[in-house]
DNA sequence: TATTGTTATACTCTATAACTATA
DNA sequence: TATAGTTATAGAGTATAACAATA
């Protein structure tokens, strides 16, 4: 898709954003950020599925891979928490990745509660491959967005999820 | 949130979005686009659920009763499309709606294999409710998003979605 | 034959409670 | 007592296959 276009679309606003064709009446959900964010984050995760199909790989699997690479030795804890997942949630996650290999978790010697993981060498290569289909598959939104558009979502992503995160009852003070 | 604080967080580019001070580094997760609307789905998701916990009302059930008050008599397949949830998906969906009296499943005199779908009179007032409760928990993305923010983050969310579903293999041609 | 709604089922993500072994 | 990892379990979203009633 040529940039141009993706360009043009980026400045359109409300009454000039897409609609559907279908005659029903979506108001007001598209015009909501949740709504419009779970649409966007479905659509990403369908196709994220797509382009790892052949390495059997969900997008919490590369980003498990990808952090233990950048900070070996490191606990479950300390990952789960840098990545949003409960601890409880991270153990089959990580027992699957151990499993096929790719992860081994060692006993630590300071803290023998705690596990060190680290990426087997099967890991490391597997990971070369999967930053490389990354980056082809980064390149789709890239492509759409232009290259200021998509830093300019991420920048709106991370002020939203700051600002539901910062949120004790959901509906502010 | 103060909205020029927000403002400011908004121009700003990769190298200045916040940084983690877990001292874990999670590259190159952060500027991967499904990465980003992961994390501030999941939020928004959190948020949701505190701000509509006493109605006991899901992002999907709003949805649904939203669309099926805009749209009266309409078929189950067509909200489903329209939505993006599959019909065999949507059939517990409704029957906890209806369970609850919200929503009446009419058999259609057109077509008796369909299913012409309304809200009752109880749930038509307590939409009310929901989309009072909606506008004031969709003012915490306004508020730190600003309103133009908000405008363009819908635009790119958009962009992202009709990238990611126009894609075959999920890689590029 | 095709479509509408349905049932049955499976997998993933998220969540809470309680256990174990260490600290 | 508190923490790290684990087990068990439950709820919700998404997915496919197959069935009955109707078109």
């Amino acid at each position: 898709m040529p940039s141009a276009f993706a360009t043009a679309r980026v400045k359109q606003h409300a009454d000039h954003r897409p609609r559907d064709n279908t005659a029903i009446d979506l108001t007001p959900l598209p015009e909501m950020v949740g709504y419009a964010l779970r649409r966007a984050q479905v659509a990403a995760f369908r196709s994220f599925t797509r382009a790892f199909a052949e390495y059997d790989i969900r997008p919490a699997q590369l980003g498990l891979l990808s952090v233990i690479e950048r900070n070996p030795g490191l606990k479950q804890s300390e990952i789960g928490a840098a990545l949003g997942i409960k601890r409880t949630n991270l153990v089959p996650l990580l027992d699957e990745l151990e499993a096929r290999g790719l992860v081994d978790r060692a006993k630590a010697a300071s803290d023998r509660r705690s596990h060190a993981l680290r990426l087997t060498d099967d890991g490391a290569h597997l990971l070369v491959a999967l930053r490389l289909r990354e980056a082809v598959h980064e390149k789709r939104a890239t492509a759409a967005l232009g290259k200021a558009g998509r830093e300019q979502l991420l920048d709106l992503l991370a002020v939203v999820e700051q600002a539901y995160s910062t949120d004790e009852d959901g509906v502010g003070a």
